[in-house]
DNA sequence: CATCATAATTGAAACGTTTCAATTGTTTTT
DNA sequence: AAAAACAATTGAAACGTTTCAATTATGATG
């Protein structure tokens, strides 16, 4: 594998040159270059990146730290990232964190030590104190502290219009169904807005929820429909619109039959529940915009700026699917 | 940032020790490995990876190159590539390519730049030529040469199956749908049993391709549904899964209805598809295993050893749902 | 105690770049 | 023609590791 060196002694030059014309330095003259690039060209010389990353102390490999790949938000996220990622010469390095804290906690510390230049993190964990300080970090959906931007959808809002719009279609009792991941979650907002703004229509409700952790769908969705209190809800909002289709398909196994005896609202709107049937209404967050906006902050983070916010919201809005 | 020959000088000790220690070389005084593990929390010291891999010549990153890590088959084969790459102790570069030969390139390029360990594709063109000899590629579902392996599933007996299941079904005649992509493409191979098992089978078929580049929903199956000699196909057998729900979701509109007036099996199997409604019947490929051979194979490339074979395939199977 | 064998440690060299002070070459000015 | 200004080029040093030949410390043996 041919060095720099090599092609320098080859063109008759010193590596310096050589260096100057593979970044595209000015100060060297047309007839160098044709000299230096000629024997690139023969040698067949590419530069090695590794090298020149180690000797300038610094990488365009941003890491993305989520759960899972798997599940059709992150991807869909994930491609965006990439994408963004791509455009301004950035590489992207994928962790499945599993949610799990240890693995999370690994991985901080990997990046740590490969010395990449920012993350972006999907975490269900108090992370902070865990990443070192010189590493550009953007949250999404969490919001630890100051050093960590965190960048999300408008919960509240999403949670107050999923309850307007359930009363919309006529419900008389409405309930929230929720995984919970972290106290630090910004998800937590949309419980808020589904409560506050049931409370402000004067309508009933209950709120359903279970820890991430011990989730099982079957337990989950039993106990629900076990419970007096749930008999009579006629409209449900869903934490995810993932949670959402399950729900809708549970709840037909016990003869409740959506959107007929039960309306149903998600969360996310991940761009191919077009293939979910019934297809779904949700209050879509604009995956797209939140990808390119972490990459955008991420990037003036890496570059030395200071942030002027902690948290940026984006705007989510409702999309009318089969359900409501 | 404390380097290494700061923790040397701290502990006393050259900096060689320091790398043993490090390294867990076992020909270092317990005492002296005291020592110096002291000097290693105390100034907080974390090893330089990148140093070390420039160092060492090569580095543990494998690239996962795709079309799209938003189609789920991808991003469920992302997880496990991922998951078993971790588990070796390697990281995963996520490339998205669109599918197209210039950004395939383009990557293979900066993947040759950056001296990862190895590449999995999943290419839509030829790469043979664009990829240094010194880096070791599994493809998957693509078979270009003895240079880069192929891991596959068994699409010849994934499409006889199909008609197989479809005959049993009881239908009278069969359509393939498919969007093709590259002519090495072992896909090509589902049709090819298809199609010979029509014939054994002695059941009037018919076959409609789209390629990639040119493909579009509407005009797909606006011309399918138009042509004469589709009027009476009463089976279908879907390239892949989502064209399987796609169909099914245009046919519902021209008041065709699933399983009623046509059984359709689709491809892949992708584990989500619970959640596409009606549950669809499909020729599963396993996935996990896929992913966990190819990782295992590039491994093995990684580390010197030459493979026994240009292509391996894994079996498929027949997953019933509601559509047939 | 001297000698030899072995265990433990040292630190310079090397990996392939970039950078920059120093040098050489060229043109302009006086 | 000499001096000054400017343009182009050089190559050693540095980045943080690993490695390994050389050195030193330790223990065993006669």
């Amino acid at each position: 594998m041919p060095s720099i060196k090599d092609v320098a002694d080859l063109a008759g030059v010193g590596v310096g040159t050589v260096s100057r014309v593979i970044n595209k330095n000015p100060t060297v003259k047309p007839e160098t270059r044709e000299k230096v690039n000629a024997a690139i060209k023969k040698l067949n010389y590419i530069p090695n990146e590794v090298a020149r990353n180690f000797k300038m102390q610094k990488s365009t490999m941003v890491a993305l730290l989520l759960p899972s790949i798997w599940h059709p938000f992150f991807s869909e996220f994930a491609y965006y990232i990439e994408d963004a990622l791509d455009k301004e010469g950035y590489k992207l390095m994928l962790c499945n964190s599993g949610g799990r804290p240890d693995k999370e906690i690994y991985y901080l510390d990997m990046l740590n030590q490969n010395k990449v230049a920012g993350i972006i993190g999907i975490t269900y964990n108090e992370i902070e104190d865990s990443v070192s300080t010189d590493i550009p970090i953007i949250s999404l959906d969490r919001h630890f502290g100051k050093k960590i931007t965190c960048v999300t959808s408008d919960n509240y809002t999403g949670g107050q219009m999923a309850v307007k719009e359930l009363v919309k279609a006529g419900v008389t009792k409405v309930a929230y169904l929720g995984i919970t991941s972290s106290v630090y979650s910004e998800v937590l907002l949309r419980k808020k807005g589904f409560m506050d703004e049931a409370e402000a229509q004067g309508i009933e409700f209950v709120t359903y929820e279970e820890h991430d952790a011990v989730y099982d769908d079957d337990t989950f969705f039993d106990d629900f429909f076990s419970k007096k209190e749930h008999q009579d809800v006629n409209g449900i909002f869903a934490n995810t619109d993932l949670l959402a289709a399950k729900y809708i398909d549970k709840a037909k196994q016990k003869g409740i039959i959506t959107p007929k005896d039960v309306k149903v609202i998600g969360y996310d709107g991940i761009q191919d529940n077009k293939l979910f049937r019934p297809f779904l209404s949700t209050i879509r967050q604009p995956v797209e915009e939140m990808a390119r906006m972490s990459v955008e902050l991420l990037l003036r983070k890496i570059e030395g700026e200071t942030l002027d916010q902690d948290i940026y919201r984006v705007p989510v809005m409702y999309r009318k699917g089969e359900t409501t």
